[in-house]
DNA sequence: AGCGAGCAGTAAATCGATTTACTAAAAAAT
DNA sequence: ATTTTTTAGTAAATCGATTTACTGCTCGCT
């Protein structure tokens, strides 16, 4: 076959061809070694003896045919995977994904990416996640309102998980300065009858929040009556389980002119509830939600709730996380960080009627 | 020091100490080479030649020392990582946190992990990220209302991405159907006036749904006026973007007894506009929304809207993109996969008043 | 007795980067 | 003129699994 007689290799593009470059072809490409071009690459303290032209060069043909490190064979051999675990118990509720929001914005401004995966509740998950990611070589676990067994020898950092648990560091609200704030606001309205709404039980922030609840309402003198209370049950994400439970709160006919929800979900099923019921929100029943989700603001009337900083907790989470991961704090570690609520007044509370 | 005579090695406890079991120490353990506990745990056909007894032994002796394979090993030497990139705008909004949901649920029970990434419509992060990706050696991506560039040689399925791009397998609402089955049931309830929200420049709906709109308008002979039609403009995710714009429209003076938004948050800042302007909904303007974002229902009256199947639409993503990187499908690959809307009946639509 | 077939596994290369210990040559110091 | 130091790098081990190409060995068959 005739061909030209000074007949070259073809040229490679650039960035021509399927497979990226290794550094073995790259070091080639210099003439140089691959422990070279490695050294002067990550700017390691061993290359002080590369003389500046060189590493100028090194950089150059990098740059030029587009040289990236393989992840992979790097975290085999230094043992660091820059990447965490997230655990929620489901991506799709408003307070897991604005956790999350935080948490992504401050990992990957760090170089870290993260997995997710949902548990929905359920107890085998809930185990078996932490090992599976603990395989895929995450350095570290967040925990999203999940209450993680102790297996874990990875950092690991809870966000409302409150059960103290060895390793793990609990971020948490002020539950009683939560409480305070809501029920003060309601009993400056004028309000003294106050139904109030427990979580359920799968929920880690049900029961530091209910005893916060009732401490608050007896140092302000607000009584807590049993017809008064509902418990959430099923284990669901929407307001019907809100709106199930303050039907059954209605038909015991005991009055009352507040009512303080366990979460903005809850709220809003109580407020429809309650609007069934020919009760006016708020001239006749104000309503307070928690945690303020998006969806609050949203809503018509616009729902008054404890808002808690869920993007703040979850910059925080992982922030700590990475420093427990990267510090050199040898096991040490905080055991909990506590965040503040804020009232975040919209229109679903007002002053009771004068009478009715 | 004195022992007692038959002094055994310490029986390390099957799980004890810090690191885990490599294949090399299992081997060890064993008595047999590396590569026949490797041929073995994998159930590769080569192992056929391991008598039974043996590979029952192999596979005891694995489970006893909680043997797991390093990932990164694996991954590095077979070149395949089991791991999948999923970019959106933004993971705290419902509309990609209901798509990830159902993108979780396939990868899951397939054994793949995913990596989110959300870019805020930053041009640089949308050219960016599919490189970090690519980097950490993900498999495939799933692009959510994301209008990527065609630079990815990965697998890619892009949901809501319209763009034909080469690669790229789309999947998209059949906005022709989601149109008609709106404006039918407005046309239905008697409304003839009927304003029309046009969405945001960068959202790659936009586009399509507009031109569908339009043409099914004029097929049931619905004027559209250019009174009558806002679009939206705002960066944002909260409903203050319809909101403003819905007052530009009232502001207008041009009577109307129904409007169709771009989307469930738009309608529902609409809907506070409406009220402001002292219209009641649905009594004097019906809305409708699209999406059928989990908040959609939690409204007060529940609003009424065009679902989009979006926890399918991340299965479907997931189970394609699966097929394209499993299959044997030599490069072949759907250019798209359509999927169907559903009007959601709440209560923000009724006839119009008979007459004012 | 000799041959091939089947059995039970193993040695060693490989994936791609990192990192330690080392070398050869040149420059500086004595 | 020799020794020491510095310069400019390199060879080779390593991370932990996968995978191909072998090696002895035993058994059956002619």
């Amino acid at each position: 076959m005739p061909r030209s007689k000074d007949d070259k290799p073809i040229a490679k593009l650039p960035d021509a061809g399927s497979g990226s470059v290794s550094l073995k072809a790259l070091a080639a490409h210099l003439g140089l070694s691959s422990a070279t071009v490695s050294l002067v690459i990550n700017r390691s303290p061993a290359a002080k003896s590369i003389p500046p032209k060189t590493q100028e060069r090194i950089r150059e043909a990098a740059q030029e045919l587009n040289y990236r490190p393989n992840l992979m064979a790097r975290s085999l051999r230094q043992k660091r995977s820059f990447t965490v675990g997230v655990m929620v118990p489901e991506i799709s509720e408003g307070y897991a994904a604005m956790v999350m929001s935080g948490v992504e914005d401050f990992l990957l401004q760090e170089g870290y990416f993260y997995f997710v995966v949902s548990h929905r509740h359920r107890r085998d998950l809930i185990e078996e996640y932490p090992l599976l990611l603990q395989q895929r070589a995450v350095e570290g676990l967040i925990a999203v309102d999940t209450a993680c067994s102790e297996q874990s020898t990875l950092p690991t950092v809870a966000i409302s998980g409150h059960k103290e648990v060895r390793g793990v560091t609990n971020i948490v609200l002020d539950h009683n300065r939560a409480a305070r704030v809501a029920l003060e606001h309601l009993k400056k309205l004028g309000h003294s009858r106050i139904a109030l709404v427990k979580g359920q039980d799968f929920s880690s922030d049900t029961e530091p929040r209910w005893q916060a609840l009732l401490s608050v309402a007896a140092d302000l003198g607000i009584g807590v009556k049993d017809e008064l209370t509902i418990q959430l049950e099923s284990d669901s994400s929407s307001p019907e389980v809100g709106y199930q439970m303050s039907k059954n709160l209605l038909a015991r006919k005991v009055p009352f002119t507040a009512m303080f929800a366990f979460n903005d979900i809850s709220a809003i099923g109580a407020i429809r509830a309650l609007r069934e019921n020919g009760k006016r929100v708020p001239e006749d029943v104000s309503v307070i939600g928690f945690d303020d989700i998006l969806s609050a603001a949203y809503q018509n009337p616009g729902l008054t709730t404890v808002r808690q900083p869920l993007r703040q907790m979850g910059l925080i989470a992982a922030e700590t996380l990475l420093q427990r991961i990267n510090g050199s704090g040898k096991g040490k570690y905080r055991k909990e960080i506590v965040v503040q609520p804020e009232l975040i007044i919209r229109q679903t509370t007002a002053p009771p009627a004068s009478q009715k």
